[in-house]
DNA sequence: GCATATTTGTCCGTATGTATA
DNA sequence: CTATACATACGGACAAATATG
């Protein structure tokens, strides 16, 4: 009843692999919109779906087990957070950065977390840098650099939270979705991670001492390195 | 359970109009979910639907000539930008902004929009900025105030594209379109935007001088009454 | 508290217009 | 230019959840 569209082998361009699921059928089986919005966010952060790869509607549908309707409002919400690209009766792509993104994506951090910085700071989010950071030692210590980089983002976004604004925090975490994109080409994290492991806790000391100015001058200072050593790998 | 159970006639509170369209059938007819987003917009800017009105699928759908399908489409681009709240298995409804969430909006605003002055300037945004105080005096002759509201908004937007950063430039899009909900219970406009129209002005002469400072003096300001107007206003 | 009616959430099959090969 | 593949939209259907009496 359904024609399944094999992608012809050579074409050079990313396509959709064939099974999205190693689990087969029914990956997103009790699902509604937001579970397969979350199994495409898995596949693309797991590396599984590069940037560019095209996602027809049929073959996903068929791949995930929902029917079209579903994915499409997966869709609408994979295209807000910047994840996916759509275009007009073309359909949706995974998205890749172009080293102009990159380098707005670090604009917009700095804005974020700068602002942040400077006002007042809610001390439950103080308690969350904090966490963060211990986060991140944890993982280091399991060799885990993957888990590296997650601790290493809920510390970014719990300096944004320290300005108590619903939707900076949420501008933040569209940001760091978006950065995954560009780290999905990055095959060694741990130059990517571990230097920073040491300069996010001073930057918690500086933060729980009250001192501003050195949070922010250390902050930027790594986000200028972070930006370039971004946009370097990013070739 | 302190739930809000749609109303019953005669209670004061917010119902769905039955005909969303003086022309009645096919008011988007030629119309994708874009078109009936666009439509549902209006609608709300027009105070046709306030804040708290539930829009079920199958009137609505009715009332603006699409399917269900396509409305439900429309009304993720709603959610997504804020105008729409959706509860689960309960519906669509005009979002009604909090005071806190009024708040929030201006503590995100004077982040991008002191970023955008204190940082460089991309010339093109500045003569948009200028271009939206003529806008403002144009429409002020004219009487119009929702046209001196709207050319009010064009103007804040181009302060923050002075930052060059479409991320943020679409941030401030949301914001601004987030703010028209609070607008829309304000029944004379003209106190809200009058004043500010000669202080525009001002703001960007000293911009166009390279005066930081006192734009950003200005701006803050504009901001600070802006909020407490609103506010005060809002209950 | 229970039974009923309404609405949402999901899915299917089809028709149509558009872009690409 | 023709043919194909595909996105877009439609209407109908059913299960699940909610609201109503």
């Amino acid at each position: 009843m359904f024609r399944r569209v094999e992608p012809r082998a050579g074409d050079g361009a990313a396509r959709l692999p064939e099974r999205l699921s190693s689990a087969g059928r029914a990956l997103v089986a009790g699902g509604g919109a937001d579970r397969v919005a979350e199994a495409l966010r898995d596949l693309v952060a797991d590396g599984a779906l590069v940037p560019g790869t095209r996602l027809p509607e049929d073959a996903t549908s068929a791949s995930l087990g929902v029917s079209r309707n579903t994915l499409r409002e997966a869709f609408r919400l994979l295209v807000r957070e910047g994840l996916l690209r759509h275009e007009l009766h073309r359909g949706v792509f995974v998205r890749s950065l172009s080293a102009a993104d990159v380098a707005d994506v670090y604009r917009f951090r700095r804005v974020l977390e700068f602002a942040a910085v400077d006002g007042p700071h809610d001390p439950v989010a103080l308690q969350r840098v904090r966490q963060a950071v211990e986060e991140g030692g944890a993982a280091r210590r399991a060799g885990d650099w993957d888990a590296v980089g997650t601790a290493n983002s809920h510390f970014h976004s719990a300096v944004v939270a320290l300005a108590g604004s619903p939707r900076m925090d949420e501008s933040m975490r569209h940001l760091l979705a978006e950065l995954r994109l560009a780290f999905v080409v990055v095959t060694d994290l741990r130059p990517f991670h571990e230097p920073y492991l040491e300069e996010n806790a001073r930057i918690a000391d500086h933060l729980e001492a009250g001192e501003r100015g050195r949070a922010g001058r250390l902050l930027a200072a790594y986000l200028d390195r972070a930006e370039a050593q971004l946009l370097s790998a990013h070739r």
